[in-house]
DNA sequence: CGATTTTTTGCAACCGGTTGCAAAAAGAGG
DNA sequence: CCTCTTTTTGCAACCGGTTGCAAAAAATCG
């Protein structure tokens, strides 16, 4: 039973429309106006119906929050940044799990019936084709972490996770390693096929080397750690390049219990740079993957949309770098 | 420009009222006309606009999911599981980070505007206050992961943490330390607070021991390590009770660093029993919290709400138990 | 088959706001 | 003080649905 503009408008003796102009800005009201309406307002506790308020203004300030991944802690990094910045502007995430349902039409749906203004995918394992239905059903969509176009059908910002892995191998060769793996994520994920698509162009350019790979099912500590444990009940390779962080956690945790050492007995390297791999106990050598601007990025993007829905679509890369720690033996 | 109803009724032919009434169930529609109007809907690739129909029916199914714990990975299992539950049963969650902003009326406004069916908060550190100031707006509220209280002033599910802490002396002292320490998670957080008073009432009724406390500044790995590294800095404690999960990994790490050993030179136990918690090489003794219970369970009081917004205030508390791993000495 | 009951349908008002338009009020200029 | 502008205000229609009510249609029954 919350307050109604009519009743603002009775007890401010004025019309309906007088109140709705006061809290609509850029509206022309007189100061007596304002004064005798935010008055009557305040005395009676109302605050504007912003769903009724978007039956005619169009906008719901409400913006799908899509993501598939809850198990990697990277995303409640992602999530804070998101929230945060939408806040910051007035908008509202509606959060969306996708983590059983992968029909991009559902969502689609159902975040047209809530109608919201835009939609960010965030999420570096769906298909460009998933975030091509909203673009398609009309909705204002950003791809964060998306896979990398040089002709995006839809916003994507995020890295190009092909020069990631071309990165990674060519520090893994550097080092002097010949046995060389790639420790994937899902296999199904557009950054991993990104990612090992990269890792073995580039190693296909030097010789001499023996290379293997294997995928882990899911983005998670426990994936790699279990992905790690098989691998080291067969011959192990010298350094693997895990598909990110966590992977690369899982997989440190797997080698440390099985009395082996790193960068001793086997070399690691990741992606992400998390948090935790700067910890001395884990000093996890990685590629850095920019978050923040990418979140920043991403938002930026969506907010112009709202203005220009038709925006022609874009793809804004940010640049990975190492970062060298402890978890690879010195360069030789 | 999405499909309205009024199309759809044009172009099957019949008054926009029959139209609404095959999209809302349990009204009388024949089955004629249904076929009818579903065959102009699909046609047409109308869905009803959710918005639009909360203004007559009075419920959005939209559900606040408020949170100020945007660091602990703990939460993202949490949002993980409450997402789900909600998206189950139809309800959309309207995520709310509370990181900065910690006055209850600025988000009891946002969420009144945006007219939501009811509001979760999911806080181990928010005061009663909080989610109070919902309640007395009227709309529903749980608290989950609040403070138990014999007479709480809004649903509560959660774990009587005063308990907690009287189990984690218990658990101390019989493992024959008697240099026993706190290390807490923020001291303004409510679980902090109870935590330590259940701790601090159970060892003062031992005799001989000596203690000590002190805060780490957040829930996260990093405040965890952090206050550690400080604290070896000093002269440890045997043993150490940390606020939570995080914290004692991030203490596990600091000790690892100063070339000190767990159990064997220090004893630590956690609280929450995160995934984690049972890797090999952390393999954590620790204080089990039920989450998935005290997820589900909070659901289902939201839900049960939903039909009935003046239920009487009730507190759920779930039993915690021990999980022995090997960061204490064994009994003596 | 007609009368009676039950089901289905459409009308019109309403939910809580916004907005184009014209009338009313205020201000400017002579 | 009277015009002419400009600003402020209210009316009424509209956004996309829902719903009580009464009329129309269908079903039941003797």
């Amino acid at each position: 039973m919350p307050v109604t503009l009519k009743e603002v408008a009775e007890r401010a003796g004025v019309s309906r429309s007088a109140v709705s102009r006061t809290f609509t800005d850029g509206a022309s009201v007189s100061d007596k106006m304002r004064r005798k309406v935010e008055k009557a307002a305040r005395d009676l506790g109302y605050s504007p119906n912003a769903l009724a308020s978007s039956l005619t203004t169009g906008r719901t300030k409400l913006i799908g929050l899509i993501s598939n991944n809850f198990h990697n802690p990277i995303f409640l990094e992602v999530f804070d940044l998101f929230t945060r910045a939408l806040q910051d502007r007035g908008l509202r995430p509606l959060l969306v799990n996708l983590s059983d349902e992968t029909d991009p039409q559902a969502s689609v749906r159902m975040l047209r019936q809530y109608s919201v203004d835009g939609a960010v995918v965030a999420s570096s394992t769906l298909p460009p084709g998933f975030s091509k239905a909203f673009r398609d059903a009309g909705v204002p969509v950003v791809h964060s972490f998306g896979r990398y176009s040089s002709t995006p059908q839809v916003h994507v910002v995020g890295i190009d996770n092909v020069e990631c892995g071309r990165m990674a191998a060519r520090t893994l060769v550097a080092r002097g390693y010949r046995k060389i793996a790639f420790l994937g994520g899902p296999e199904s994920a557009t950054s991993t096929q990104d990612r090992y698509s990269g890792f073995f162009s580039e190693l296909g350019a030097h010789r001499g080397l023996t290379t293997s790979y294997s995928f882990a099912d899911a983005y998670s500590f426990d994936a790699g750690r279990r992905e790690m444990l098989r691998l080291l009940r067969a011959a192990p390779a010298e350094a693997y390049f895990c598909g990110d962080d966590v992977l690369s956690i899982g997989a440190l945790s797997a080698i440390a219990d099985s009395g082996l050492s790193v960068p001793e007995d086997i070399g690691i390297i990741g992606l992400n740079d998390m948090e935790m791999a700067r910890w001395e106990n884990i000093n996890l050598t990685t590629i850095h993957q920019p978050i923040r601007q990418i979140v920043t990025s991403s938002i930026e993007l969506m907010v112009a949309m709202l203005d220009e829905p038709d925006r022609y679509p874009e793809a804004r890369i940010f640049p990975c770098s190492i970062v060298e720690r402890g978890t690879l033996r010195p360069l030789c």
